[in-house]
DNA sequence: ATTGTCATACGAAATTAGTCGTATATTCGG
DNA sequence: CCGAATATACGACTAATTTCGTATGACAAT
């Protein structure tokens, strides 16, 4: 048996894996400082941060080196498509086109992005 | 100056206004019957919860009868669209784009709403 | 009137998230 | 070698959320 893991990441979480997912591995100081550029807190909140993300699996390290370097140990589209689903499940009562529909409203999209998401909707009408 | 009323209902809270959402006007019991569905708690914690809800203008009450009646005071799509936004920008680097793809992955359409979205997005095309 | 049921109010414990101060170790420049 | 800079570890504080026990009042049926 199988214990499924479940994916929680809290904001602050979420926050740090974003940046882990663009630089693949950093160390806390590099995170940091690409916090710092939005929010502000210190650096030892970040490190307490990803050490507690170390302990519940959300990322790993090579701590073999004194500046330990840090990289995500989820997946980014899993995670997306699983926080996702939460929210259609909470938010949109389960119906995700529901959630489409409010997102193209608030869609900046450029020319390119529309026609890449005209393929997928074509795709989806062949169905 | 107005200052700018920030919707930020907790997980739980967004349970109960879904519920009042559907139903419009519901007493305590009536909302923690429906909870029960999928959660186990003590009554007197959902009454908790919506007297809270009512103190920070969440939901409003008509509490001139015993049982008093509630009802929710944010509009279901402002609150939508709000954490939407909030979910782009936590996950989806800002990109509704994304987001819209990856949902559109998700999706169980049928041909209506296809054509729906079809629509939203000739519209989006023009511009 | 008494008793059982069901309502609200409210205090407070338990949890979780986020914050930071401080201790201690390592490294590097001089 | 010494001191400044920089790293991790870790305990503890705060605030917010969730939970529930208990008090108390209203009502209905006998």
């Amino acid at each position: 048996m199988s214990t499924l893991k479940v994916i929680k990441p809290t904001e602050s979480e979420l926050e740090i894996l974003q940046i882990l997912w663009t630089k693949g591995l950093a160390t806390v100081r590099e995170v940091h400082e690409e916090l710092s550029k939005t929010k502000d807190a210190g650096y030892t909140t970040t490190l307490k941060l990803m050490q507690i993300m170390n302990e519940k699996g959300l990322v790993k390290r090579d701590d073999s080196m004194r500046t330990h370097v840090y990289q995500s140990a989820v997946n980014k589209e899993r995670t997306q498509k699983h926080l996702l689903n939460k929210m259609i499940d909470s938010l949109f009562g389960g119906s995700s086109t529901q959630l489409v529909i409010q997102a193209l409203g608030e869609t900046n999209a450029s020319p390119e992005e529309l026609e890449k998401i005209q393929a997928l909707l074509n795709d989806l009408k062949k169905q």
